[in-house]
DNA sequence: CAAAACTTTATTGTAGACAACATGTATTTT
DNA sequence: AAAATACATGTTGTCTACAATAAAGTTTTG
């Protein structure tokens, strides 16, 4: 019946990732490590284990004598995101599509369906967590060890982004919503016939309207961007 | 005077990394806890977290209950460097001709001159780490968060490959790293003149050179290749 | 004699207590 | 009154001791 086995370590980082992704934990926030360790039912030591996991994965920065972040995205990050993601997408997917086993495949469908359903809900935080699954899944696809963590660091902010221009009130992105949930079933079939080609193309679409979406919340500020804080702005304490 | 004021465990850290780097810790080798901790004066805990911080960058692999294993490399490991290295390098030698600071060329130029020293006075170890320095601070002037894990995960393997092929003998050999060095050379004045294309030129060309190297001593052999044990394979155990 | 189960040993995982560092506040001094 | 210093508080960093898990060796049994 698959047990939930795991120890309380993993479920704990699998969750503070969660917390990252959707913005529960703001870009910025500093963590209390006694507060985490008592809501995970963990003593400090192992907590402080996972946070340094997370750190190496690029959800939160480390500060000597001064505890964990969670990784602050600045109007650089966003420039150099967008500098990165067409490259690394496009090559990922296309080692994908040379690359998936049938069964990646089922999986990659599985979370499709939950993506959509999310839409259909109206659910911000699983519709953003659903499209980083999609996505980590045809990174695994890929199969290529040096491009995971480059991947993984864009699909958290990618997430992020997402989740801070979200808006279900706002048609023309619900559309785009709609446009992005088919593409991901092109990118399905395109993978399914092991088109390569096709899987890159598919690819840098999908990645041109996620970016034109965000640049049509970006630009028209200019200035002000809501990314959260530098790092060493405020220092805003406390989780919750 | 800069005195060395870091931490117990930064030193561990980073020494760890020079050992997995240099093959000091062979691939796949299995790490006693205890032991480590005690060379490096610290306790388990904070070794702990150290490991967890490697395992995050890619220097190791951690099994639950079984300890942490210096990452091995595996056949598939190569076939996916031969992919990932050549677009990694490219992008970011391009963009750290783009963003290069005269502090950063200057660190640059002092790491070249160590490098050829190194050539100079035969020390394989030296060397491969001069190398890799190098090429770190290339990725530091491409000042690109989301490329750096991947360029940091090929450097890694990239300097344990050169490491094994290393052989002062072969006279060819010589010759090629003699190349390398003028190469770098080339690197640093294009970086410099902000040259942007040429730089990327100079990377796909100081790739090939390496990829040849390589291949010389992979394909000859082509089925037993002396990249260490295979994760499961044989379990080495003791560090020294 | 071979195979399986039990016991022993070694190593990893965790907890609680203590030390060190940083920050904010109050007091003192100019 | 303003600034600097000393103090108090809270949070991070570390250590020692203990618990749990896995491997190896030994014994027992078919």
């Amino acid at each position: 019946m698959e047990v939930d086995s795991r120890s309380k370590k993993s479920i704990c980082a699998e969750d503070l990732r969660r917390r990252v992704l959707t913005q529960a934990l703001e870009p910025g926030v500093y963590l209390d490590e006694t507060e985490l360790a008592e809501s995970y039912g963990i003593s400090r030591p192992p907590l402080r284990e996972v946070l340094r996991q997370l750190a190496g994965e690029g959800y939160v920065v480390l500060h000597e004598n001064r505890g964990a972040q969670v990784a602050p995205m600045t109007h650089k990050t966003l420039r150099n995101f967008f500098v990165a993601a067409p490259m690394i997408y496009a090559a990922t997917t296309r080692l994908a599509a040379e690359h998936a086993t049938p069964a990646q495949i089922a999986r990659l469908k599985e979370c499709q369906w939950a993506f959509r359903q999310a839409i259909k809900n109206g659910d911000a935080a699983e519709r953003a967590l659903g499209n980083e699954r999609f996505h980590s899944i045809i990174g695994e696809m890929a199969d290529n060890e040096y491009l995971m963590p480059s991947l993984k660091r864009l699909l958290i902010d990618h997430t992020r982004i997402g989740m801070t221009f979200y808006n279900p009130r706002r048609l023309e992105l619900a559309e785009q919503r709609d446009l992005a949930a088919d593409q991901h079933d092109q990118f399905i079939a395109l993978i399914e016939a092991g088109d390569a080609d096709g899987a890159a193309e598919i690819a840098v679409a999908h990645w041109e309207l996620s970016r034109a979406q965000i640049e049509s919340f970006v630009t028209p500020v200019s200035i002000t961007i809501p990314l959260g804080r530098a790092p060493g702005a405020q220092e805003t304490r406390g989780a919750s």
